[in-house]
DNA sequence: ATGAAAGCGCTAACAG
DNA sequence: CTGTTAGCGCTTTCAT
């Protein structure tokens, strides 16, 4: 009925039927003949009207949670989502997935869009972040969760970037290198949260050591020198690099599929998405053991 | 409104303020008070009241369109959906996704979801066909358009993959080379109807030539002699067979970004997915320069 | 199975 | 500003 145009007393007297009959026609209710309701159909649907399409499958979905990421040309967030997806299988749920190609002011819309459409949570991967953002996230009565970037007005569920990036960089520097480069296109970005946080912890690891850093990959030389270290704050990044500069150790950040698939030699900062998928879902249908409210889940990360 | 649990007669007897007057305060209208409208919120929001959420924004989201695919791991599919997306907003529509996993029971429960949520149309990227699928997608009367696989009952948008794959070949023949190697694992798959096209179209191309079908990575070696070419279903396998396989001359399709972006020496079939996500939502929209209606749009391909 | 009519809930109009 | 009243649209009930 949201799509008709139509009111259902303009609608009885073009079908010549009554304004009730136009109602069991209409709401699938009984005491109306199939004939009579067929007609009925026939006419509404020249003014809007949709058939309600119903499933008798086992494996029904009953309702939908949103994710909404900044981007999809990453194996963090196929994943995440393949990852929720599974969990919100298994409850009877689906996902439906909006990508914000990094704009603010449409990933607003997007949250707003989800919402109207009657999603009962969000999975939320964020570039907005502040009071402004915080205040309009509160004006939606579903559950939300952030991942990728931790925004602080709504539960989190992630690593701890800053500790990640700092642990794996003390690693490096134990095992014996020296000329410590640090790349990070990303840090361009003014809302790439997670990326400063990274870069953060790779700071508070090398206080007294000759490091550089490096956001463009126009600098990423093709050979190094034997003690030399390139910390990528991603994979995606490590990738890159990897291809260009074959003899340097890398370090990249995510533990990407493709890194093992291929034999790359890359150390990577390795995390459960299956977990962060898991915690999120918890998190929206209200399924955790314990009832207290939790407002950031951090998990672990090698 | 739809989610107050309770009627605005109620409401208004508990609020000592007439009916009007809470209508006035839960639906943003004038002539009220600051003061009373805060409080009948408060007590509204007790039982279930959401303040509406309307936008304000010149990029407003007035619909959407569904994209389901089967997929999320490949370029393809994220280029798709980028590009329809760019299409879509210049409309104020938006697009919202699906993935299906291959799961031909959750596709078809994926498009009557979305076709419960409201959208103006599928883009489908399907692993559902024959004649019982397209009865099921006739109970939609909303614009469906099939990309990746035709599956013949609605309009498909792309290239013709027999054609495109047996150019390729013809090429690669008339460039000298003598031992031909087909790899493509999706041939193992029952449901990937493109793949089959394409491997239709080597096959008519190499009648008389010593050639092999390939299906399994491990088969791939590390090096081959001069005059192998392997020819593979997509750049997604080109790739991983160009990790392993150094010195061989190595065919794709699809034209990956990440071919270019790594200078991988990988000839590949090409063609314009922007043109395809504009054609599919052409179809959609139903904004057609002629009235006719497209069945098909078969595009270019290099 | 259908129509007529009553009922309910929300919104709009009008009066002070 | 607020209450009162009227109206509209959808649903339910009752009678045939």
């Amino acid at each position: 009925m949201k799509h008709l145009k139509i009111t259902t007393a303009e609608l009885s007297k073009i079908c010549g039927v009554s304004q009730g009959t136009v109602d069991r026609a209409l709401n699938n209710r009984s005491d109306i003949s199939a004939e009579t309701k067929k007609r009925i159909i026939n006419v509404a649907r020249q003014y809007g009207y949709r058939e309600y399409v119903d499933s008798n499958s086992e494996n029904k979905i009953i309702g939908q949670v949103g994710i909404i990421v900044f981007n999809l040309n990453n194996e963090y967030f196929s994943k995440l989502i393949t990852e929720t997806e599974l969990v919100l299988h298994k409850l009877g749920l689906s996902a439906v997935i909006m990508i914000t190609h990094y704009d603010k002011q449409y990933e607003i819309e997007c949250i707003r869009n989800m919402y109207n459409m009657g999603v009962q949570g969000i999975v939320l991967c964020s570039v907005n972040r502040g009071r402004e953002f915080d205040n309009y996230l509160r004006l939606f009565d579903i559950p939300i969760v952030a991942v990728g970037n931790n925004i602080g007005s709504v539960p989190y569920v992630g690593i701890d970037d800053f500790s990640a990036m700092r642990d794996m960089t003390a690693k490096v520097i134990a095992d014996g290198y020296t000329d410590l480069i640090y790349f990070s296109p990303a840090l361009k970005y003014a809302d790439a949260y997670a990326q400063k946080l990274r870069y953060s912890g790779f700071l508070s690891a090398v206080p007294n050591r000759k490091h550089k850093t490096v956001t463009d990959m126009e600098e990423i030389s093709e050979s190094y020198k034997d003690k030399t270290a390139i910390i990528c704050s991603t994979d995606y990044y490590a990738f890159q690099v990897y291809v260009k500069a074959r003899n340097v150790k890398i370090v990249g950040f995510d533990d990407l599929e493709a890194i093992e698939k291929y034999k790359i030699r890359i150390d990577s900062v390795g995390y459960s998405l299956p977990e962060i998928a898991r915690l999120a879902v918890d998190i929206i249908v209200g399924k955790r053991d314990s009832g207290v409210i939790i407002k950031h889940s951090i998990i672990e990360h090698t």
